[in-house]
DNA sequence: TTGAAAGCGCTACCAT
DNA sequence: ATGGTAGCGCTTTCAA
């Protein structure tokens, strides 16, 4: 018999097949088989067994208003090899739910927000997540108000949940792995400081704190851009003018990779005249020579955060901060004695 | 008046307040406008516009049975930050098409992959993508036998549709890019070459054949896993043992870096001493120093192909080649005269 | 313990 | 040109 392509079975095929209505079919395929004879039940489940029985989850919505669908909507998140692990963590956790991700992302055009948000919402989300590829402060789409929605990596007005990196908490275990190797002088920052940049801000804040408890704090800093060559260029340039840092605190790997590069090219070695630490903990930190010693980005962990979170009973009123882990490698050793 | 919880606005509202049956309120917002009258067309729009209407896209797509979603299941390709690029053109696709991404990874769980793809079915999407982080051969999930799909990154038996990157002629165009900056002699090829994986099969074919068409081959093939670590190891190695190559094919760009690192641990310049190419044209590639001439993984336009594809009205009964584009950076130089 | 029937919110047919 | 009505496939009273 050719596979044609026959009509998908129904709910009410089952009954028929079991001999019942769709209604007791319904109920026992549904999970509460309170009030089914062992007999009819059995009858039904094996019913549905032998046609392949799989419900229409879309009617099934329909009915219950609860579709099981989680909207994810981001900004550049997947674009930018950055948030990645947020998904990865959304996704995990919502497969643990029974949920599933809806997932758009807005390309950076702040008109399409509303639209994929108004869009979700006509598909019977059962909540939102909004997130962005940069920690940052940003203005919550009106279309949201209404909504059941968590933050990830994002942050808006008071009493908005949302989940974040405990970024203040990273600087001060990056300025920890610096002090309790022994560094107290030429400790130099590389980094956009004079930014209004969450991470920035933070992290600095952490940094500033963790050193003074120290008893130090920066020697000097170097303002660059988050990329490798703006890294390496500033870092050139005052190797270049004189500066002779003992540890460097990079403001994310991808500045630390042009920080390693500039160091190599002055024939300064890592670790040995100079301790690197910094933030993210992106593959090239466990690909550089030596190993990056960085402070975690835990973007898995606030995706499933926020999806427990999503469809917990309560959501929290509030920022919730997630620990950013310590990733100890082989960047840092004690200060050179010169 | 507080804006309290207010039940949401349904077709028949609007249709009440336009004074219309909903079954022309529904003609009209469905953009299906013939037939009515250009009056009772404006009222029933500014009635909608004054309820605020949103259509309940699920029982719309329980009626038409379209849901104007599409499934993508994927084995771990957010995971590996490799893949997020087809991702993202399969968003940016479906967007165009006025479609939505139901997103699910398998987490390399093979028993997963029925379950997810079964849910999707239920759910009513109209398509699926089946796609993996590395180029392979698969086999379908049964589930997906009846279902409308084109495989992203696979491939599966014969008449399957797939998108995959076209890494034949990538290995042509990698081999051009040294020969036609005149290297004839010390071609070295790094990577896994002793592997069924499609990849590096058929890049290896490509670079032979492009070899040999200008008249050349490899002098030497030092194999080593995908990664940077085995790349520096496996390199470090053949040069301690005076293998002194001109150019370097590395197999992907992570080798690629451990390639750098070793070359650079060994005195060796790039590209004065030697010339580099590879494939896959990730982040890294532009970060490097001399930049990478790389040949890229054209992951962006597979899924927005894909997508296309799945879309479309007639799917290609088989594989789709898409071009690897070639970067040409800053890593190849005419070979040294010594 | 089971079944009949109503209805989730929409579209599409067939009247008028 | 417009409206009544019958579903899409399921769950959930309510009655038997």
């Amino acid at each position: 018999m050719a596979s044609s392509a026959r009509r998908r079975v129904l709910l009410r095929d089952v009954a028929e097949h079991a001999g019942v209505s769709s209604a007791t079919a319904s109920l026992v395929l549904g999970g509460r088989d309170v009030r089914v004879s062992e007999d009819t039940r059995q009858r039904i489940l094996r019913a549905a067994r032998e046609l392949d029985y799989r419900p229409n989850l879309m009617a099934r919505s329909l009915r219950t208003q609860v579709s099981s669908t989680i909207g994810l909507v981001a900004d550049t998140i997947i674009t930018g090899h950055y948030g990645g692990d947020i998904i990865r963590g959304a996704l995990t956790a919502s497969l643990e739910h029974g949920h599933r991700l809806l997932i758009c992302e807005s390309e950076g055009d702040p008109k399409l927000e509303p639209v994929l948000v108004d869009d979700l919402v006509a598909r019977q989300v059962d909540g939102i997540l909004f997130t962005t590829a940069s920690h940052d402060v940003v203005e919550l789409p009106a279309a949201l108000a209404d909504q059941r929605v968590v933050l990830v990596n994002c942050e808006a007005g008071p009493g908005v949940p949302s989940v974040v990196p405990d970024e203040v908490e990273g600087g001060r275990a990056a300025a920890r792995l610096l002090t309790d190797a022994g560094h107290r002088e030429g400790i130099v920052l590389v980094g956009e400081t004079l930014t209004r940049k969450l991470p920035a801000q933070r992290r600095l804040e952490g940094l500033l704190a963790g050193l003074a408890a120290a008893g130090t704090g920066f020697a000097d800093r170097i303002d660059c851009a988050w990329w490798p060559e703006a890294g390496f260029d500033a870092l050139t340039e005052a190797l270049a003018s004189g500066l002779r840092p003992r540890a460097l605190v990079c403001l994310n790997d991808r500045i630390a990779l042009g920080a390693y590069q500039a160091l190599a090219a002055a024939g300064l070695s890592v670790p040995g005249d100079v301790s690197v630490v910094s933030f993210d903990d992106s593959e090239l930190a466990s690909w550089l020579r030596p190993t990056l010693s960085t402070i975690a980005l835990p973007e898995f962990d606030m995706g499933r955060t926020a999806v427990d979170l999503l469809l917990g009973d309560d959501p929290p009123a509030g920022v919730v901060l997630v620990p950013m882990p310590v990733r100890e490698r082989a960047s840092v050793a004690p200060p050179s004695s010169r």
